[in-house]
RNA sequence: GCGAGAAUGGCGGAAUUGGUAGACGCGCUGGAUUUAGGAUCCAGUGGGGUAACCCGUGGGGGUUCAAGUCCCCCUUCUCGCACCA
């Protein structure tokens, strides 16, 4: 018996388990639940490489141990499917979407069922499969219901080639990341959410979740609440004024000039004669550049804007002081206009500067004012009534006073903008909504639901630029339940749509009758353990978490949190070979380079190539396909490597060598398992017990803790002692197949049939840590001198400090320093360490 | 620029949270075996030295009987955020 045979008996017990139904979720509502989840993937045309598949085999482990525990889990997967890629894919083959759809989601399942992963596909789903996305229709409805969706005239990322609005992280530099076409501003009527109204509920929920410290910090800069005040400046000479927004009113005095972002309303109409030319110039200019050009500039630089000729009255003291037009305003934050204190504020310093305007100290304690500007703390100074006051007791007093003069008040401002919702695009749930001649918007009735999308093979916006569902004439005209004309929403849903609330409809995947059960919603929520990659930090959780709040407003779920626990695993990255020293050149499969020197050349003409860990992707040609490694190695071999590469957290580079070597323990421990020194009854051996029971005990801590690579190392410890043993105990041989069997389930249930069980090893009981076990009688004791290592000595475990001292002090390695010297002081750390401190 | 995290053999990583640094694995070296090409098994493997010993956790200081671990300074890398008033 040497290896065994992964290509017999893998596909032997994926059938065995999708024949009897092993995996179907468990119906005992009597025991304690577990619901485990993958971030599901969009099913893309590329297929899986060795790095997607690290989560869901992380989470597979955790499932078929907690089900050996005794829960009952909750284990499924499903397909994030609408979206730009497949309609482009769609239209680069001639196809329709939803072929080309199916055809993606037929090759993700079979790689994915390849690695014997636990999942119950009977709960299988897909955001674009109407029978999902009818309810994705009546959760949006909930919302207009709630008053959360309006429309907007919104500035947007317009890409004419593509003929759709673009997200603002995918434009840069005017461009479409992707292809590079051109991208313009325009002003378009979008649909809109407001998640603002639950910035403080997203912001408070986030304090009891068990989730990364870095992914909480990151939702809260993205919502980012600030503390300040907002109050009017009127225009001098003018009917007008308007608000500013700032979180240093205790500055007021300071200010020496005010600015409107290009945008402001009011820019026209306070624009003098004299400056009106130059106020239009430099708007055309702000206009064309997106929110991200604008916003992605460092606090550095150099500063640009344009005099209005106007000027306006500073509240608190009545000055007038000169009104500017800039795009370091953004129109999208607080009001859009700021009052500038260039002496402690670095942009407005740096426009001071650029402009030759005044500055003027405000807060005592830095350096001159006229070089820098000084954010530090420190006595206020030329501020009237708040000299002598630090920043705090100004604040508050400032705040106080502009109440009371009825200017403005106390505010809080938060970062986080609305929600553009709508997207031009062909494949994406319609929006069950309809418009009447009149202008009038129309719901359509939650029994009419689902709105279908059209059939269409044409996805580009209409001639007169409205988006390709218009093309559908015949669908798009309806009538309104109460019989007037209306035209359906032509406009689609964002890809977050489907998977802000995925997790809900795995409860009760096939209930016609609503998109969940509530008492399986009771049973099941919140999801104990949520597992995937960082870049859904901020988007997909925040947008989850909003429409779930909203839903517990609404009374429609039980807990305010849908994600109690996030775990992000980390990147697989692997070598990658460029003719260019910037990774910009041609890439170069592994098997078209080879090392030469100190370097390596492409085999076909000896061309130097460049070496770069990278992320693992089709266009970098470096990825693995699991397919390949389960047919070389075998899925379990493969599912140990992806979580013995190192922490779970972490990202690790890829090496197929190391996948043999999860195959070497693999097939030794089905070595020992079918040794001829097997017997059937207790082995006295108290160094395997020992090790059994380490790994016993770590890899049930890992199911906790994710820590899955240790607990495999201890798991090979234990093969290496008990391959030395003499005669090889069953009894082991059951513990350590049992808490195999989650990272390697095919080998154990093969293994499991040879210890003469015949029911599946899915439900066997999870072995405890006998501590008995874990005592050992000696221990092997270090003993320095001076902090120095200089000995060990062999020890009884239970010896008392005088025996260790004495034991230590009669070493023969010791006593020669003992008489070369004076002892000082004896440390004894028992089990651990003698030190002895020996002065010459 | 700001914030967070990290730096340990040729490589991935361990180290009971202050107590024998380098577990486990890869790779490498030697050996065994082979129906030989990539398999399997056994042994060795931080560096230096014949040795006793010496040196070693990015660099420099410090605390301590004892520092990879704690404190201060510096360097480098990764990841966020990036004119939000």
């Amino acid at each position: 018996m040497e290896r065994y045979d992964h290509r017999t008996i893998e596909p032997r017990w994926q059938k065995f388990w999708a024949d009897n139904d092993t995996f179907a979720t468990d119906t005992d509502r009597s025991k304690p639940k577990y619901y485990v989840l993958d971030m599901f993937p969009y099913p893309s045309g590329s297929g899986l490489h060795v790095g997607h598949p690290k989560g869901y085999v992380a989470t597979d482990v955790v499932a078929r141990a907690k089900r050996m525990q005794g829960f009952s889990v909750l284990r499924v997967m499903g397909w994030d499917s609408f979206g730009l890629p497949s309609e482009r894919q769609a239209v680069r083959e001639g196809k329709h979407p939803s072929e080309i759809t199916e055809r993606n989601i037929g090759t993700f399942k079979g790689q994915l069922s390849g690695l014997g992963l636990s999942y119950d596909w009977g709960r299988e789903l897909a955001t674009s499969d109407e029978k999902y996305y009818r309810w994705t229709q009546w959760i949006f409805l909930k919302l207009y219901e709630a008053g959360l969706a309006y429309q907007a005239d919104v500035p947007v990322n317009w890409c004419p080639a593509l003929g759709t609005v673009l997200a603002n992280e995918e434009v840069k530099d005017g461009k479409y990341v992707e292809t590079g076409d051109p991208v313009e501003r325009r002003s378009m009527k979008q649909w809109m959410f407001k998640i603002t109204k639950y910035a403080e509920q997203l912001l408070d929920g986030l304090d009891d979740l068990d989730w990364p410290e870095g992914v909480k910090q990151m939702q809260r800069e993205w919502i980012g609440r600030s503390e300040g005040a907002q109050f009017a400046f009127s225009v001098a000479d003018s009917d007008a004024s308007f608000e500013v927004f700032t979180t240093r009113p205790d500055t007021l005095f300071g200010c020496t000039y005010a600015v409107l972002a290009p945008e402001h309303p009011l820019v026209d109409s306070v624009t003098t004669d004299a400056q009106r030319e130059a106020v239009a110039a430099y708007r055309t200019r702000a206009a064309n550049m997106s929110d991200r050009d604008r916003t992605s500039q460092a606090i550095d630089a150099p500063k640009t804007g344009c005099f209005t000729g106007a000027y306006c009255i500073n509240p608190v003291n009545g000055d007038k002081v000169p009104l500017w037009i800039a795009d370091y305003v953004l129109a999208s934050y607080g009001t859009g206009a700021v009052f500038a204190c260039p002496s402690h504020d670095e942009r407005d310093h740096a426009f001071a500067k650029t402009f030759d305007l005044p500055i003027v100290e405000v807060v005592s304690g830095g350096d001159d004012v006229q070089a820098a500007a000084y954010i530090g703390d420190g006595p206020h100074v030329n501020s009237g009534f708040l000299d002598g006051l630090d920043i705090d007791a100004a604040k508050t007093k400032i705040i106080a006073w502009l109440e009371e003069n009825g200017h403005g008040k106390g505010t809080i401002q938060y970062r986080l903008r609305d929600w553009l919702f709508s997207r031009q695009r062909y494949w994406g749930e319609p929006f069950p909504l309809m418009e009447t001649e009149d202008g009038e918007i129309v719901p359509v009735p939650e029994s009419d639901l689902p709105v279908k999308l059209p059939e269409l093979m044409d996805f580009q916006p209409t001639a007169d630029g409205r988006p390709p569902l218009a093309r559908a004439e015949e669908w798009a005209k309806t009538t309104t339940p109460d019989g007037r004309p209306a035209m359906r929403e032509t406009n689609t849903m964002p890809q977050w749509a489907g998977s802000c609330w995925y997790y809900l409809r795995f409860i009760s995947p096939n209930n016609e009758e609503a998109a969940w059960d509530t008492e399986e919603e009771n049973y099941w929520m919140p999801v104990d353990l949520y597992v995937g990659g960082t870049e859904h930090a901020v988007l997909h959780l925040l947008y989850s978490r909003f429409w779930h709040k909203v839903l517990y407003d609404l009374g429609l779920v039980s807990t305010s949190e849908p994600f109690q626990r996030l775990f992000n695993q980390g990147m697989i990255h692997s070598m990658s070979y460029n003719d260019s020293p910037d990774g910009r050149g041609k890439f170069y499969y592994p098997n078209e380079v080879e090392e030469k020197g100190e370097g390596w050349v492409a085999k076909a003409d000896g061309r130097e190539v460049f070496t770069k860990v990278m992320k693992m992707s089709k266009s970098r040609y470096n990825v693995t396909n699991p397919d390949d490694m389960c047919e070389r190695f075998g899925a379990d071999a493969l599912r140990l490597y992806e979580l013995f590469m190192g922490p779970l957290e972490d990202g690790a580079m890829w090496e197929d060598s190391g996948v043999a070597g999860t195959r070497r323990f693999l097939d030794k421990a089905n070595r020992l398992a079918h040794g001829d020194n097997v017997v059937d009854g207790p082995v006295e051996n108290k160094d395997v017990e020992r090790a059994l029971h380490l790994a016993i005990g770590k890899v049930s801590d890992a199911i906790q803790s994710l820590r899955f690579n240790t607990a495999i190392s201890e798991m090979m410890i234990f093969v290496n002692e008990a391959l030395k043993a003499d005669k090889v105990s069953k009894l082991w041989l059951r513990d350590f197949v049992r808490i195999l069997s989650p990272f390697a389930p095919h080998l154990c249930e093969e293994l499991w049939r040879g210890l003469g069980e015949t029911e599946t090893i899915a439900f066997a009981a999870w072995p405890e840590v006998d501590e008995s076990k874990l005592v050992v009688d000696t221990i092997t004791l270090a003993v320095q001198v001076n902090g120095k290592m200089r000995a060990t000595v062999e020890i009884s475990a239970t010896a008392s400090k005088d025996e260790i001292l004495e034991a230590a002090k009669t070493s023969p390695k010791i006593t020669k320093y003992l008489e070369g010297g004076t002892l000082r002081r004896e440390i004894v750390v028992p089990g651990r360490l003698v030190n002895l401190v020996i002065t010459p």
